[in-house]
Parts: structure tokens; sequence; C-alpha cells
DNA sequence: GAAATATGCAACTCTGGAGTTGCATCGCTC
DNA sequence: GAGCGATGCAACTCCAGAGTTGCATATTTC
């Protein structure tokens, strides 16, 4: 179970936001077919991909040669138990946030 | 205007989610009231302080001698609005949070 | 089986974050 | 106004993260 700092440190940056976000909409893609659309080599995109999969937002699935990368729910859960619990504090806004999630996850 | 970045590196340091949490708990607090709960310098606390306050987490008033910080929202939106965008694309559990924080931040 | 393509591993540089220490400065209080 | 307690600033060390390059290995395909 990744921890709530390896799920925020992922996302705080935005190359790797960029890969959940494409992911998330295009579906399972490998390194090399992601890499393409970064100014970078294709082992910094490795890295990001297993920074995101090492915090439980992204898995990847070989298949022969390729190596394809999706989006998984099992990082959310606990950063965003933290920014509920800790953000229905300071914000009326997220308290609705709470009642929703909460039934969901109970256990 | 907190970048989403800044936001989400501010949050994935467990000593910033602490203070953040204690401050959310007590109320407005002094970096020195503060540094002696830490395992580490004042200077160290102030530091991680500042990083919440520039993430529009944290804000800081003066008062004579001493600076309380205080528990503010402005950097909270953004990040919560990408996590509600993407997340909504990959679990449906978040889906909900997406319809009951868009009528409050809807431009 | 050989060429082509994809992933994997390792070593390296560079920059920024985290923490420390020392000292200066400002405001309160007597 | 003198001392005390708090904040502020600056320089320094240390280490992990981001990115690079080079090469090795595995798998497809002809």
């Amino acid at each position: 179970m990744p921890g709530v700092d390896e799920v925020f440190a992922a996302l705080s940056d935005p190359t790797r936001r960029q890969l959940l976000d494409q992911i998330s909409r295009q579906g399972p893609l490998t390194a090399t077919q992601l890499a393409g659309g970064y100014p970078m080599s294709r082992q910094a995109v490795v890295k990001h991909l297993t920074t995101l999969a090492h915090a439980g937002l992204l898995a990847g699935e070989r298949q022969g040669r390729d190596v394809r990368y999706r989006v998984v729910t099992d990082g959310l859960g606990d950063a965003a138990a933290w920014l509920t619990e800790v953000g229905e504090r300071w914000d009326q806004r997220l308290a609705a946030l709470q009642r929703h999630l909460a039934p969901d996850r109970s256990t």
C-alpha cells in the first residue's frame, strides 16, 4: 500500500500529471509511445512511469515485447482521505466530499 | 495564485502535512510555538511554513513581535480541481466529488 | 538466424530541497 | 534603556530527484 507521501510527490510533477492525464484519456500505452510526446528521453519518461507506479497510480502489464501502462486507483485512496480529513476542517466546501467518499471506503 | 505543482509538493512532506493538521486543529500558532513539537530546528519549521504559505495553504499574520500562521483555502482549489478532473476518469467514486465541487468554483 | 524494435540496467551530472548554525534585528517589558 | 524572546537573513552541508547517455537483453518478424 503506497503512502500519502509518494502519491502527493508523484502528483507534484507536471510531466507526471500529464502522463496520468494522457493515459486516463487514451487508455493503456507503452513507455515508447508515451515518450514521443514529451521533450525528454524515453528513459526519463520510464522513470516517471515507475514513480507513478510506485505511488499506486499506474500499473504496467507486459505483453510480449511491450509493457502497457494503465491507470489504477490504489494510490488515490489514502491521499484523498487525507485531503478530505484535513480539508474538511478548513473548508466547508470540502465537507461534502467527506460525506460522499466515506460510505464507499468505510471499513 | 499558487500552482498545482506547489500545492502537491507542499503536501508531499509529512512534516508539512502535520503542521497543517495541527494548525487546522489548534488555530493560529507562531513558528516558535510550533517548532517545539518537532524534532528539528525552528528555522527548519519556518522553512516548511514558508513553503506552505507559498503554496497558498497558510498565511502568516504579524502581531507585534509574533507571527501567527493560520490556514487558508487559496491553494486547495486548483489541486482539488485537478484531482477531480482526472480522478473522475479513472474512479467512479470520485465522480460525485466533481458534481459537488463544481457548483462552487464554476468560474 | 538475423535485423529491428522495445524494455532494462547502470553510471554520471546537475539542481533544488531539507536541515543546520550563527548572527542580526525588532518589539515587548520592566 | 536594557534585557529578553521572537522573527529574519545568509551561508553552508547533504542527499534525493530529474534527466542524460551508453549498452545489454529480450522479442517480434522476415
